[in-house]
DNA sequence: GCCGTTTTCGGCCCGACTGTTTTCAGTCG
């Protein structure tokens, strides 16, 4: 049966069983999560910034201000809920709305009525009071609510162009609580809004981050550097890049930070804090800290905001305040905690929380200090560096950039593995020369006679020719061409023959089983017709999920971060199908990809369907993704048992069809 | 507007930085 979770979770962690067909049709319908929510969270969020507006200065209506905050939270729920609210609407009226923590009353008969109508009459008659393009003004940065209600009161500023001429034609200065200064600043975050406020993929923004890393790092008094925030917590996507640094002297590390070349502007700079905008477009905040408040300044920049709030919560509850500066005792103002996070989580009678887990999708509900069931889990976490073998590496027999020895000895010497399973795309796929029927079984015995030779010690890889493609590559004359010399002792690495096998539109596959019995494992992937309806893509996933010769559906929704979706998929179908057939569903460490995503990794694993982590490495370097798969892996709580190229390639292959 | 091991009222995470209304509101993360 399967097990949705719903999150985050301060009701319930499962919504209400009923029965199994009920819940899978329900489920069926969830796989497209994102349209309707966005569209529901984003006129909540205007909802919020209309009230906000419309709190008039002189009222001190208080309780409009938590009104307000009462429809960003619940904005925010429903961009983290993992199914469509439509579906769970359809599927459970009023009462499947209220399931959702924040949600109450009055909100989910909006959201109601917004699904039944197309719109929100509560949202109209606000609009109607402020006739503003609300949408040129949510989201901006440095300009809330109540100074564009300062401004819309004296001029007649619509939206977002109107407001940057008035601020050019210096209109603004002069109204009351508006200085040429403040003008100046408008200007500039409109200026900067219009750059680069989308997230970035964690595999693009990764070298950057460790580039100012080391910088910080260099500096002088600095003791501790280290990349929170999203980036710590393996998110497939950064919207800014935080650092968190130990250091005696605050005031110097914050000069060189802010002065660093990459920085396009200054967004605010303090004692203790500072806030720029990269040339890259990305915000990055950085945190000084005395090494007495290393713990908390961790656990309150790593995130996430929602993980953060329910500990302070947490800590209210027993009578204990959490900052960035430590964890204090409300009577004696003491404090209580603050070098060690791990001891923080403790005090507040916690087990410590991977980062990877802080996103309160029912993390803290079950990491209670003690707990066994936590204890058992953690101790079965996925490691970085658990991974033996990587099942999905691609070499120039098409459209890789090494051979398959080059891509062997690099998997051994540089990434530690013990085996590689050579997958090369399949005849089909002609933009990459996918190989036929005799290539492959070429190919297989090739793959045989390395083997052969790497247990005999004979095995030779010539790597003079990337030190000549360097030289080439950097231009230079210089005839100093050393010759290394391939490693001949892999040890007992393994190369498995196998292929990533095109599933063609009615689910077949281009390469018949006879050959693919002949490999030692089978990838199978859809990489054509993406636009079909989704019980027709559907079942092209489950008929080649129900081939006895296949043995991984390798990047199962084909999603490619940022750029498409993905074909639509009914991911609960498939599990049942990959759980009966016992065919393993693949985590695509590429960052670019990253499919299955950490909410599809919870669920196979609550539904016992078995994983692996792979990198799709065309080239050696590639292997380095990996990390990313096993970050997303993690955020899916999943364990060493539930990935199977944790094991030796012998029980590996134990345990396929 | 939401919520409840203090449950139908009275709370709601917490602190830094900025600019300006020199004691605090607005904004952000």
């Amino acid at each position: 049966m399967l097990v949705l979770i719903v999150s985050p979770t301060s009701k319930n962690t499962q919504l209400p069983k009923q029965n199994d067909e009920k819940i899978n049709e329900y489920q069926r319908m969830s796989y497209n999560v994102k349209l309707a929510n966005v569209e529901i969270s984003d006129i909540l969020r205007k909802i919020s910034f209309l009230l906000e507006l419309d709190n008039d200065i002189d009222n001190n209506k208080t309780n409009l201000n938590f009104k307000n905050r009462a429809y960003i939270k619940a904005a925010d729920q429903i961009d983290n809920l993992p199914l469509s609210i439509t579906s769970l609407y359809e599927e459970r009226g009023i009462n499947g709305l209220l399931q959702i923590p924040s949600i109450g009353k009055a909100i989910s008969s909006k959201i109601e009525e917004y699904i039944k109508t197309g719109k929100i009459e509560y949202y109209e008659i606000l609009k109607s009071k402020y006739p503003i393009k609300v949408d040129d003004f949510v989201g901006l940065e440095g300009i809330g609510p109540k100074t564009l209600r300062v401004i819309i009161d004296k001029l007649p500023v619509r939206s977002l162009s109107d407001l940057e001429k008035a601020a050019r034609e210096g209109k603004l200065n002069g109204i009351s609580g508006i200085s040429k200064k403040k003008e100046e600043r408008i200007l500039k975050r409109i200026e900067l809004h219009n750059i680069g406020k989308k997230r970035h993929l964690l595999g693009d923004i990764y070298p950057l981050v460790k580039q100012i890393e080391k910088y910080l790092t260099n500096l002088e008094n600095v003791s501790i550097v280290t990349a929170v925030g999203s980036f710590r917590r393996m998110r497939e996507t950064i919207g800014d890049i935080d650092f968190l640094v130990v250091s005696d002297n605050p005031d110097k590390v914050i000069n060189s930070f802010v002065n660093m070349p990459e920085v396009k502007e200054i967004l605010s700079k303090g004692d203790t804090k500072a806030f720029i905008k990269l040339n890259n477009g990305l915000d990055s905040d950085l945190l000084v800290v005395p090494k007495e408040s290393y713990g908390a300044a961790l656990q309150y920049f790593t995130g996430s905001k929602e993980h953060g709030i329910a500990l302070r919560r947490l800590a209210q509850s027993n009578a204990l305040r959490l900052n960035e500066w430590g964890l204090f005792d409300n009577k004696s103002n003491q404090k209580i905690s603050g070098e060690s996070e791990e001891q923080l989580y403790n005090k507040l009678g916690l087990e410590w929380i991977p980062p990877e887990l802080r996103e309160n999708r029912g993390e803290i509900e079950i990491a209670k200090k003690g707990s066994k069931e936590w204890q058992e889990k953690m101790k079965g976490l996925l490691k970085y560096g658990d991974i033996k073998g990587d099942l999905q590496v691609h070499s120039n027999s098409t459209d890789g950039k090494m051979s398959i020895e080059e891509m062997a000895y690099f998997a051994r010497t540089n990434f530690d593995l013990d085996y590689i399973a050579i997958t090369d795309h399949t005849k089909s796929l002609r933009i990459a020369r996918g190989l036929d029927e005799q290539q492959l079984l070429d190919q297989a015995h090739k793959i045989q006679e390395f083997n052969d030779s790497i247990k005999s010690g004979t095995f030779f890889v010539d790597l003079n020719k990337h030190d000549e493609e360097k030289q080439v590559n950097r231009k230079t004359s210089n005839n100093e061409k050393k010759r290394i010399k391939g490693d001949r002792n892999l040890g007992d690495f393994r190369i498995l023959s196998s292929a990533e096998v095109n599933i063609l539109s009615d689910g077949s596959l281009d390469i018949p089983n006879n050959i693919l019995d002949k490999l030692d494992i089978v990838g199978a992937a859809i990489h054509t017709n993406f636009s079909q309806p989704i019980d027709v893509q559907t079942n092209r996933l489950i008929k080649a999920a129900q081939n006895p010769s296949v043995d991984i559906v390798f990047h199962p929704t084909g999603r490619i971060i940022n750029k498409r979706d993905g074909y639509p998929v009914d991911i609960p179908k498939l599990m049942t199908i990959a759980k009966e057939t016992n065919t393993i569903l693949e985590i695509d460490s590429h960052y670019n990809r990253l499919d299955l995503r950490d909410e599809y990794i919870r669920m196979a694993i609550q539904n016992d369907v078995k994983l692996v982590v792979d990198s799709d490495a065309h080239h050696p370097l590639h292997y380095a993704f990996l990390e990313f798969g096993i970050g997303q892996a993690r955020r899916g709580w999943a364990g060493r048992n539930d990935i199977l190229n944790t094991l030796p390639v012998s029980e590996l292959l134990k345990k396929l069809k």
